[in-house]
Parts: structure tokens; C-alpha cells; sequence
RNA sequence: GUGGGUGUAGCUCAGCUGGUUAGAGCGUCAGAUUGUGAUUCUGAAUGUCGCGGGUUCGAAUCCCGUCACUCACCCCA
């Protein structure tokens, strides 16, 4: 058991080997992929202004509201730890005038939100998302979830659904709000006392209750598109229509709603039978972000790395399956060898061969089952008697067999 | 923020209703094998029993508190 004072703090965790290896593997596939698709990767700082988060993302969220680690720096501002990576590409974006005007990022990295950790909730997690800005066009939201479907598939991840819906355009929100609180509103006394409260609040926010009172109630009210413009409608048709062309399936979910406010048209997720309670692994939408004066559309989303690592975990997928390649280890045997052998070392190195040696004269018994250890296909093994002669026994640990080489057939071999 | 479960060796865990010096497997290290690993055999090391307090002649075991992990609610990736 670690002792309490040098543990990370609640729900944030080192990540190191053999872990580490299938995170590299999914940045990297993932930098691949964002190539293709042509988006450029920005790294925002995981400090920001109070205000970007609570104007952007809506001051009365959960996130927003109960989830933030903010704090005051010496000079009395007040600062938050980004809980998510739109609001700093958003704020990045803006500030670029005519030329990030289209811009398409993505981002990786860390985000923090202060909440129980729990299966798939770390306090410290990380998100790989993407944006891009123009503005509203049902093709460009299609292409993001086609880019999001692709690196799902690119991770070797099976089984992921995505669920489809729209909020509906700006315009199209007080129809929306009031239709439903007028659908809902003759069985009201059916609903528990908080989602009641929810009434009030945030509708939309009952669509997707996993309550069973609510769910009764919900399942018998008409799907939130009744509500909408023609325009609404029409956009989400070609949503779909274009998901459809591109051969990429979705299933449309009239009760999809999203927590964050700056959404508008498009909103999805993609669930995994694999995950627990939190079953979303990525979350995506078009919004319309204010900032200052100015308001930025765009479409985007993002990925929960550690439930994608999850997803696959649960598909037979591990993480030691991309753990780099073994070394050569160099075995030595008396003082004037292990010294010879240290320029070996290096030379190998220096011509692109992951090598490794016992830096002290143990037994060649030890050395051996070092050698084992790290996994080595291949030992070299020299002693005096090889120094001698100036060549190199050759071992391969799979076979056992082993021959006597002079140098340049030893760097043939490797 | 609310509720359930769990904290014993590096890891996985045993330790019955409180009773001497706290155990096993795996791993680690060493020897068998003085120049050869993975197999086998033999041996060894390692614990503030999460932390603090209480009850008791006596606590890993019972009680309270606390911290952490874990799962769920809320919400989200």
C-alpha cells in the first residue's frame, strides 16, 4: 500500500508502463488520422480565465457551477483549470481574426473537473477533440462524425453507437422549452420533487433522466423536433441524409440532450456496451460560442481517452499488446569486457538499435536472466576470451542457439 | 455534494465468533549451474495489518473518527 503523503491526490493517477504504451498508441493513430482530415493540433494552456468557462460554456451548468477547480492567483484573478478543451480553441480561434476564420484544430491533453471519481470519472482525465469553425452546415457536421467514426475504427475499437439528435437552432429554443414544458405539465405531480425542480430550470435536461417516474412520463411526450422550425428539421435531414451517403451509422435519439449550453443544431454521443454507468465516450455538437463581441459557430467534439482505453480493454485489447520493441542486451564477462562492451553499447545506439547491458560484472547466470527479463530476442555475450579474438557470441533466446561472429557480421545481424 | 463496498508483504489474497513470535501463492534475491536465460529443486529477505482514538488482561479482528481506493446517484468525456 502507498502511504498517504506522496499518493496523488483523489482521483488523478500516474500513467506509466505498461499503460502508457496503448495511450501512445491511440495519440498517435489519432495524429495520423487528424492529418487526413486535414486539422492542425493547438495546445491551449490548462489555466484559464473564470470567465472564458462560465461565459462560454453557460454560468448555470453543472459543470460550471460544481465542477470547476478555480482558484485566485497573487494578483486577486480568478482562474479555472479547463474543464473541457472547447471554450480554450474557442477563445484561441477568436483571437485570430481573418485567419483562423475556418480554422480546424484539434486538441489532446488533460482536463479537470471536480467531481466523485467513479468507473470512467477521473478528477484529472483526458479528452482528444476536434473544431471546426464555420458556420452553420449540415455537411461539415457530418464530416466531423464521419473524422470521429474513423478514429474509433483507426483505435481498433468494435461495438461504439453513435446516438443523433438536434437541439434545434437559437431561434427555435423558447418554442422548444415552452412546448415541452406544456407537454409535461399535466402529469407534473407524477415527477419526483427534483425533477420538478428541473421544470423549471432546464427542461431538457428530463429527456435524458435516468429516473424511472420521469422516463414514464418523457416516453409519452412527442420528440422534441415537433417543436422546431422547418429549418430546424431540414438541417437535421441532412444530417442524416449525408451520414447515410457515407455509409456511417447512427441512430437518431429524440431524447439526446446535451449539458453544456453553447450547443445549437447537431448534438451526438457515441456509447459503449463496455463502460459501466458512464457509457458516453465522446460527445459532440455545433454551437454557437459568445465571446466578447463576437460569436463563434463552429462544430466539434470530444473524446474520453480512459473510456476509450476502457471500451477496448473490455474488447480484449491491452495495453502491453504495444509495448515497444525488446532490446539487445550485451552480456560481459571480467572488468576489461564490461568496459569494452560499454563502447559496443553506445555504438549500437548510435546506429538506431535499442540495446541494454548489466552496467556491473555479476555472474553471466544473473545477467542471463536480466537478459530474459527485458524480453531481448537477441544477447550478445563477451568475455575475455572473445576480447581476445575480437568477436562477439551471438545468442538467440527464443531457439537457444548461439554462434561466434567477428564485427561487421554482428551488425549485419542486428 | 449523497449513499454502498473495500484497505493485511512489491502484486493477488487468507487470517473462523478478539488469544502467544501475522500467513500463502506469485514476484524479488541467492544457491544448485566457478562462461549461459526461460523449466526444475533448495533457501532467504520484505509488514507502522491505511491512519488516529476508544473498549479490553489482550485488537489485523469489536466501536468511533479520518484518509484513500472502488461502485452508484447527480452530471458528464
Amino acid at each position: 500500500m502507498a502511504t498517504n503523503a506522496f499518493q496523488p491526490i483523489q482521483g488523478m493517477s500516474d500513467i506509466a508502463p505498461p499503460d502508457i504504451y496503448i495511450w501512445r498508441m491511440i495519440e498517435e493513430r489519432a495524429r495520423e488520422v487528424f492529418a487526413r482530415y486535414r486539422f492542425d493540433e493547438i495546445r491551449t494552456p490548462a489555466l484559464e480565465k473564470n470567465e472564458l468557462f462560465t461565459h462560454s460554456l453557460g454560468d448555470t451548468t453543472d459543470v460550471v457551477t460544481k465542477e470547476m477547480y478555480t482558484l485566485e492567483d497573487r494578483g486577486g484573478r480568478k482562474l479555472s483549470l479547463r474543464p473541457e478543451g472547447t471554450a480554450g480553441a474557442i477563445r484561441y480561434v477568436a483571437s485570430g481574426g481573418e485567419e483562423t476564420a475556418g480554422a480546424r484544430v484539434f486538441y489532446m491533453g488533460p482536463m479537470f473537473r471536480c467531481e466523485r471519481p467513479q468507473a470512467g470519472r477521473k478528477r484529472q482525465f483526458h479528452q482528444i477533440g476536434v473544431e471546426a469553425v464555420g458556420a452553420p452546415n449540415p455537411l461539415a457536421d457530418a464530416e466531423v462524425i464521419a473524422l470521429q467514426v474513423h478514429l474509433l475504427a483507426a483505435w481498433g475499437l468494435k461495438g461504439a453507437k453513435v446516438r443523433l439528435n438536434t437541439i434545434g437552432m437559437p431561434e427555435d429554443r423558447t418554442a422548444v422549452l415552452e412546448g415541452l414544458r406544456e407537454a409535461i405539465r399535466p402529469r407534473l405531480s407524477e415527477l419526483p420533487e427534483e425533477a420538478q425542480q428541473r421544470f423549471e430550470t432546464n427542461v431538457l435536461r428530463l429527456l435524458d433522466s435516468k429516473d424511472e417516474a420521469v422516463q414514464k412520463v418523457i416516453a409519452d411526450i412527442p420528440p422534441v423536433i415537433e417543436f422546431m422550425s422547418a429549418e430546424s428539421r431540414a438541417y437535421l435531414n441532412t444530417v442524416i441524409e449525408t451520414l447515410k451517403k457515407l455509409e456511417i451509422d447512427v441512430t437518431v435519439d429524440a431524447r439526446l440532450v446535451r449539458g453544456l449550453d453553447y450547443y445549437v443544431h447537431t448534438v451526438w454521443e457515441v456509447v459503449h456496451g463496455g463502460l459501466g454507468a458512464q457509457n458516453a465516450l465522446a460527445g459532440g455538437g455545433r454551437y454557437r460560442i459568445h465571446l466578447d463581441k463576437r460569436a463563434v459557430d463552429g462544430v466539434g467534439f470530444a473524446i474520453g481517452v480512459e473510456r476509450v482505453i476502457a471500451a477496448l480493454e473490455a474488447g480484449g485489447i491491452t495495453a502491453a499488446q504495444f509495448a515497444p520493441i525488446p532490446p539487445v542486451f550485451i552480456v560481459s564477462l571480467g572488468d576489461a569486457a564490461l568496459s569494452e562492451n560499454l563502447m559496443l553499447l553506445q555504438m549500437l545506439r548510435q546506429r538506431g538499435v535499442a540495446c541494454e547491458m548489466e552496467l556491473s560484472a555479476r555472474k553471466v547466470q544473473a545477467q542471463m536472466r536480466r537478459a530474459d527479463k527485458t524480453g531481448a530476442q537477441t544477447v550478445i555475450i563477451r568475455g575475455d576470451t572473445e576480447l581476445e579474438k575480437g568477436t562477439f557470441v551471438v545468442k538467440n533466446m527464443a531457439d537457444g542457439s548461439q554462434r561466434e561472429v567477428e564485427l561487421p557480421e554482428l551488425i549485419k545481424l542486428l
